[in-house]
DNA sequence: GTCTATAATATGATAGAC
DNA sequence: GTCTATCATATTATAGAC
């Protein structure tokens, strides 16, 4: 079984994509997690606190998978590209429930932990910026203005959140395929 | 000057805009129209019924918006396109504000109200639709999944609600037409 | 139509027993 | 670590005076 810590956040994780932030109790939470809304305060400090512990594992991971897909330097940059993106959908995809969290609820953080976020999320995005704009200098790829197309790439993976969920005729691997060649097809010179 | 009912509804629309629907509380958007708590009772009978007022002028300006972009039969699929992502994207741009409220609290509608919203937004999917399929069939366009290119051309636009405000450093024009090129991108054979 | 005042309830968080 | 009980406050909405 697991410990309460962790099946608070995942009850949180729950409830804040479903009903937002602060359409969310801390009742909710401790309900969904099987116990009694005291019991919360032993594992979270505060309610932001829960956020904010599901946003840092969400960022944490996603600026850990991006930084894994550019690693290997042999690999050409189209083949960097595709990973990337691919691997990127697949995370909002697969994980749209902490996604939602991370990309929609940030704003109700405290002013330290969302400043944590966004240093998090400057991060991810000059990953993608720097792989667009290599490709560019190459002539493997083309754009008007690498700064939107960036944001673009952004647009298409973290809508994801929005969309998708499990009654979804595509699965998660369909999602990512489709997001990937719609990219490159962007990206195309 | 404006009645108390209009200016009740943009203070709500720049509330729920910034702080979500279950962050904003009536006060807030009394102060913020320069009533007291009680006057907003006159003019809407709840807070949820200030959000459908919202939702559901929103939903009836772009639905209209996009009917008149397809109205003209004689323009060639490719114009049509252009013609329909640049006011979509420059709609959810220049209006972003109501933008968010349109497309990120809706589930925070009442059940006939949420209802309503969603028949409108599957009327203003089936105008993309389509449009894509036609210029698939003419051989305008190409797409490797009909449905899955409409998602994305909607993530695009629907997601500079979430990441645009007045200091970013394009105009709504620079936003629309960026988007309008990589949709177009995204559908060349 | 707007105000003041308030009812009825919900909420985030804590105290103290076990 | 969890429970019961509760504090202090906030919240939606209404009642009645002007």
């Amino acid at each position: 079984m697991n410990d309460t810590g962790a099946r608070l956040i995942e009850a949180a994780t729950e409830a804040f994509a479903s009903r937002g932030f602060h359409g969310t109790t801390t009742r909710d939470i401790a309900e969904r997690a099987g116990v009694t809304p005291g019991a919360v305060y032993v594992h979270h400090k505060s309610k932001e606190d829960l956020l904010y512990a599901i946003s840092a594992r969400g960022h944490d991971n996603v600026l850990r998978l991006v930084r894994d897909c550019v690693a290997d330097g042999s690999q050409p940059t189209t083949e960097k590209m595709r990973h990337l993106v691919r691997e990127f959908a697949r995370w909002q995809a697969s994980h749209h429930t902490s996604a939602r969290i991370v990309n929609y609820e940030l704003r109700f953080l405290g002013p330290e932990h969302f400043a944590s976020a966004q240093e998090n999320r400057r991060q991810i995005q000059a990953i993608f910026r720097n792989l667009v704009a290599q490709g560019c200098e190459e002539g493997t790829f083309s754009s008007d203005d690498v700064d939107f197309t960036v944001v673009a790439i952004f647009s298409l993976c973290i809508d994801i959140g929005r969309w998708y969920s499990q009654k979804s005729h595509w699965s998660v691997d369909e999602v990512a395929d489709n997001i990937c060649s719609l990219v490159m097809k962007m990206l195309q010179p």
